[in-house]
DNA sequence: TGCACGATGAAC
DNA sequence: TTCATCGTGCAC
């Protein structure tokens, strides 16, 4: 493999340079540590397609929740029936219910038997969006996307991510990971990433943003 | 079998 | 700051 397969100048991780703009991300991309594939997502688009629907979104908000040992991942509970899908192939959905009434979509990175994933916190509308994007629960709602997609194969189902125009490292923040304060040190970490400045990034996260 | 508690959002 | 609302994990 040549060195400019390795490093791409705009992505910034060891991994393959971009695909081309609007081509669907492969496994590939969801099968290295959450906090790469965290910070590759900003700039790619998701996009949901329901009965003929495009319902589409650029990304501009993560969080890693990187391991077993992560107190603020869901993994950190165990091998569960919740769970299992983060334990399982990258490129998964994991999309959970939070507080009685909304989902989180998530999507499952790193190699089988490693539990992680990063949880999509917001989005800038692109195509079809039902409502608001900026927060997780608002995403989910607008391009309905809901727990029937727990699961899902993002490489081959209706519910995929596909490669949007490549961001400036240098666009990319970071701060800690909202809403996980029982976590302990794990809160603490800087684990949340956003396109600086971009005015869908979630309300709670730009009060605690830097 | 029961119960405490959320990776949130909207209203007050 | 409060509360809606229910699946999950764990105590009993």
């Amino acid at each position: 493999m040549p060195p400019s397969a390795r490093l791409h100048p705009l992505v910034g991780v060891s991994h393959g340079p971009p695909a081309p703009r609007g081509a669907r991300l492969g496994r590939d991309f969801y099968a290295r540590p959450a906090v790469d594939v965290a910070r590759a997502l900003l700039g790619q688009v998701l996009v949901h397609e329901d009965v003929g629907v495009r319902r589409a979104g650029r990304i501009v908000e993560t969080e890693a929740y990187v391991s077993a040992d992560d107190r603020a991942c869901h993994a950190a509970k165990g091998r569960t029936a919740r769970t299992e899908v983060m334990f399982g192939e990258a490129g998964r959905a994991y999309v959970y219910l939070i507080y009685g009434m909304h989902e989180c979509f998530n999507v499952v990175t790193d190699v089988e038997g490693h539990p992680s994933a990063v949880l999509i916190r917001a989005l800038e509308p692109v195509e079809g969006c039902l409502g608001k994007t900026d927060g997780p629960g608002k995403l989910t709602r607008a391009l309905g996307v809901t727990r029937a997609l727990n699961r899902a194969d993002l490489v081959l189902g209706p519910l995929w991510i596909e490669a949007g125009e490549p961001v400036d490292p240098r666009e990319i923040a970071r701060g800690p990971r909202i809403g996980v304060d029982y976590a302990g040190a794990w809160a603490r970490r800087l684990l949340r990433f956003w396109l600086r400045g971009n005015r869908w990034v979630s309300a709670p996260a730009t009060t605690r943003g830097r």
